[in-house]
DNA sequence: CTCTTACGTTAGGTTTCGCTTACACTCTTG
DNA sequence: CAAGAGTGTAAGCGAAACCTAACGTAAGAG
């Protein structure tokens, strides 16, 4: 999980993403959407393929890369847990505040 | 969200987000956990509250943290719709590889 | 076979990150 | 008030991240 976190810790790596959401699209056609370098790009999807979160297909030259969601999974069910979690913690920060507030009040 | 992003790309911040995710805890008792430094710890709060992932209480000398999975809901919606699309682009991925077949079949 | 296209890779520089050490600050306690 | 406990912050350092420029390579085009 943690090449995952770190891939997606760039918001370059982020909008490559989802450029290659629903359809392939090569290295050239990526970089035009972004102010750095071809090779950059060439890096970015380097890091996003080790992290398992796009695949290639190559044709000629050219190589295709698309989206590959089940490489979120992991993270995904991290967060998911964390975020269900979420009215329980509100829950009980109000009781515990409550707590204090009584302690406080019989001194 | 970039900044969310970034504070879970550490690993520490993630084990951290663990400890505090029911009972608030103090920095001393936090960094009782890891093999750093208390100050390193003190720093990575740091990033989870500049991310808003975190709440801090003061009591005395002592400062309480605990998580704050609301701070998770931009990144988590992200995470989600990418992964609600899993199915849909498997699908599309299947029809784009038996097109080509198709037309390789012509050739 | 030569030229071009599309790409990966490498080398190098700059910035950012995570850490430690040292210090400053704020409560509490005697 | 003096001393200690608990914490934040600044300075400095090595490692990692991100970028560009230059080069290497494989697949068509002429």
């Amino acid at each position: 999980m943690d090449s995952v976190a770190r891939a997606l810790a760039d918001s370059t790596r982020r909008d490559i993403l989802e450029l290659v959401r629903y359809d392939e699209q090569t290295v050239g056609e990526l970089a035009d959407h972004f102010p750095v370098s071809r090779p950059a790009i060439s890096q970015h999807l380097r890091v996003l393929q080790d992290a398992d979160l796009v695949t290639v297909r190559s044709e000629g030259t050219r190589r295709f890369y698309r989206a590959r969601p089940e490489g979120l999974g992991e993270l995904r069910s991290w967060l998911e847990e964390f975020w269900s979690d979420r009215l329980d913690i509100l829950k009980r920060e109000v009781e515990q505040e409550q707590w204090r507030e009584r302690k406080k009040g019989r001194r």
